[in-house]
DNA sequence: AAAGCGTGGGT
DNA sequence: TACCCAAGCTT
C-alpha cells in the first residue's frame, strides 16, 4: 500500500492555499520564521502576524538587533512565547556563527535553538528544495491512514518519528519534486485528511488502506485531555500579558491583580517565567520583559 | 518518555 | 458546555 506522488502533486496544483510564506521571493530566514510561528499554531493565527514581522525584521541580524522585549511584544498572543525567545536566540546564532545565512543542512539546523526534527526538515525542504522527508502531525496522520490503515497516528516519540521518516523516505520522489510532495502531503492532511471529519469523498488518493479496510476506529484516548483554565500555563499567560501591555517595568502589585486568587500558583508562574528568561526583575524590584527600557516617566524627570 | 508549555476557533 | 485540535520543542 502506498501513496502515488503523481495523484498528490496534481491535486496540490489546484488545491494549494495561497499562503504568503510560499511566495517565490520569500527568503530562507522568512520561511524559518513562519515555521516557528506555525509550531502547534493554526495557519489562520499566523497569517495576520507573519507579513509585518518579516518586513520589520527581514534577516537574522535584524532580528538579533531587536530586544527580546520587542520580539515578545510583536509575538503578541500567538502562544508559547518561549518560541519567540528561541527565535530571537536562533537569529543571534545565525547572525554570529553563520554569517547571517540560514544553514541548509538538517543536522546543523537541528542544533539551533527552537529547531527540532520537523522544523529542520521543513527549512531544508521548503527553503532549499532538499529531498528530505518532512514529518509533521498532518503527515503522520495521512501515512497512518493511507499506508498503515489506522485511524490515527501513534503517539509521537523519537523512535516513532524515525520510523515515520523511513516510511516517508520510501514514498518521496527521487527528484526535485520531493519538496513539493512533502508540501502536498501536509496540505492533504490540513485540508482533506483532517483529524476529525475527514473529507474522504474528495480525497485524491486512489489507494488508502484505512478506507479499504472499512475505516476502523482509533483507540479511545488513554489519558484525559488537559484543561487550560486554572493552569499554570494560563497564569503565565496572564502575567506575561501585563508585561507586554506595559511600556515600562511594573510592580509586583500590578502583577498580583492579573492572578489574584491563588498566590502560590502566581509565585510559581512568575518564577518559571523568570527561569525561562521571559521576564526580568530589575534592581528596584519591578518586573519587565527582557531587555526592555528601564526608564519610566517618574525616573526620567 | 512523559509532561509542560498559550491561545482561540470549531463542534 | 466541554472538549478537541492546531506546520513541535525541550527537559
Amino acid at each position: 500500500m502506498s501513496i502515488d506522488p503523481h495523484d498528490l502533486i496534481s491535486w496540490f496544483a489546484s488545491a494549494e492555499r495561497d499562503l504568503p510564506w510560499r511566495a517565490p521571493d520569500v527568503t530562507p530566514w522568512q520561511i524559518l520564521v513562519s515555521e516557528f510561528m506555525l509550531q502547534q499554531t493554526p495557519v489562520s493565527r499566523v497569517l495576520p502576524i507573519w507579513p509585518d514581522w518579516v518586513t520589520r525584521w527581514p534577516t537574522p541580524s535584524a532580528t538579533a538587533a531587536a530586544t527580546a522585549a520587542d520580539v515578545l511584544r510583536a509575538w503578541g498572543k500567538l502562544g508559547y512565547p518561549r518560541r519567540a525567545k528561541r527565535l530571537h536566540e536562533c537569529a543571534a546564532v545565525i547572525s554570529r556563527d553563520f554569517a547571517d545565512v540560514v544553514p541548509d543542512d538538517v543536522d546543523v539546523l537541528q542544533q539551533l535553538p527552537g529547531i527540532g526534527s520537523y522544523t529542520a526538515r521543513a527549512v531544508a525542504a521548503f527553503a532549499y528544495r532538499k529531498p528530505v522527508p518532512v514529518v509533521d502531525t498532518n503527515v503522520r496522520r495521512v501515512v497512518a491512514r493511507a499506508v498503515h490503515g489506522r485511524a490515527e497516528a501513534a503517539a509521537p516519540s523519537t523512535k516513532r518519528d524515525h520510523a515515520d521518516v523511513g516510511a516517508l523516505l520510501a514514498l518521496l520522489p527521487k527528484s526535485d519534486r520531493a519538496a513539493r510532495f512533502s508540501a502536498a502531503l501536509m496540505e492533504l492532511g490540513a485540508l482533506v485528511c483532517t483529524a476529525r471529519a475527514p473529507s474522504c469523498a474528495v480525497c485524491p488518493l486512489r489507494s488508502c488502506a484505512w478506507r479499504e479496510s472499512g475505516f476502523p476506529p482509533g483507540d479511545a484516548p488513554k489519558r484525559p485531555a488537559q484543561r487550560y483554565a486554572g493552569t499554570d500555563r494560563q497564569a503565565r499567560g496572564r502575567l506575561l500579558d501585563v508585561l507586554r501591555n506595559n511600556e515600562f517595568p511594573v510592580s509586583r502589585a500590578e502583577l498580583d491583580v492579573a492572578w489574584p486568587v491563588d498566590t502560590v500558583q502566581r509565585d510559581r508562574a512568575l518564577a518559571s517565567l523568570l527561569a525561562d528568561g521571559l521576564v526580568e526583575q530589575i534592581t528596584d524590584g519591578r518586573f519587565a520583559l527582557p531587555g526592555q527600557d528601564r526608564n519610566d516617566s517618574t525616573a526620567s524627570r
